[in-house]
DNA sequence: CTACACTATATGCCGTGGCATATAAATCAA
DNA sequence: TTGATTTATATGCCACGGCATATAGTGTAG
């Protein structure tokens, strides 16, 4: 049955919560990668996500985190520049490129989840780590936004 | 017991999952709330901070929200532009403001509240209105991450 | 009282994302 | 084929946040 505002639990408290906690632990993370990889969350978040999808293009990483697909260009560029991803012809359609990481852009991601692993432990790993209920409901939810492209950004 | 990397949960998985789910949550109140009301997620939050904690200055939205002092100033100018927030003189230190809602803002606030309380039920409701669990680990890991001030921005 | 340290916030510069648009390439209709 | 439409990405402009700094006000040691 669907959830009714009558029920006890404050949705836009819970909300609050949700995102104050994402903000924190997101900037507490990028301070610990930044420190230690020079990058920051969402730079590891595309290294990882290109590690994991070879050959993705650049509007998959814009679905996959739910950003425009201009920021995401953007952001490619700076990890180009930076030598941890390179953009290859796509044969298929010339339009696009296909993503790549590069061998030290590898070594980089593999590096900086073994950091992100720990800090994640440290700073999140109490409240979540015996809670496979609330994984599995963060799984899919998601998937259940991207499905209908709930807060999916214009372009 | 402290969390260990051994165990079977994949932290940096779900941390991407809950990020992602953030995102368009929060985009979509957005969408809805730039709809109806003419604002957008944050100024809903910075307005409902201010009903409930009347008086509360600059630096008390910066660190409930763990956005920088500067950013919340440039905030609550585009509220206070807006006639929804009033900056008053502090009688008990002429270096900050107590800040307050306008009749108008107050009106706003409560409207937006139904909007936003709608529109969260429809989105997360199924997922958490039946899960006191993962809405007590939210409140009470964003008190552990406020009391060790993790993730706060420097200014 | 005065000098010095500290605090609150406002402001400037920069980086990044959103959105609109431009451009190139693919697809489709005839 | 050719022209119209759609798609993929890049680029420009703007809004907003972070961080550094400026400014004003507070507290305090002497």
């Amino acid at each position: 049955m669907a959830y009714k505002s009558s029920d006890a639990l404050d949705l836009v408290a819970f909300f609050d919560d949700l995102v104050r906690c994402e903000t924190r632990v997101y900037n507490a993370l990028s301070d610990r990668l930044r420190a230690e990889h020079s990058i920051v969350t969402s730079q590891f978040e595309s290294l990882r996500h290109l590690r994991d999808h070879p050959g993705a293009r650049v509007a998959d990483i814009a679905a996959a985190f739910a950003i425009g697909i201009g920021a995401t260009s953007k952001g490619v560029d700076r990890l180009e520049k930076r030598g941890w991803v390179v953009r290859q012809p796509n044969p298929d359609d010339r339009r696009s490129s296909l993503l790549a990481l590069t061998d030290e852009g590898a070594r980089l991601v593999d590096a900086a989840e073994r950091t992100a692993t720990a800090c994640l432990a440290e700073l999140i790993g109490e409240a979540f780590g015996g809670a496979p209920a609330t994984v599995r409901a963060f799984a899919d939810l998601r998937a259940a936004l991207e499905r209908a492209r709930i807060g999916t950004p214009t372009g």
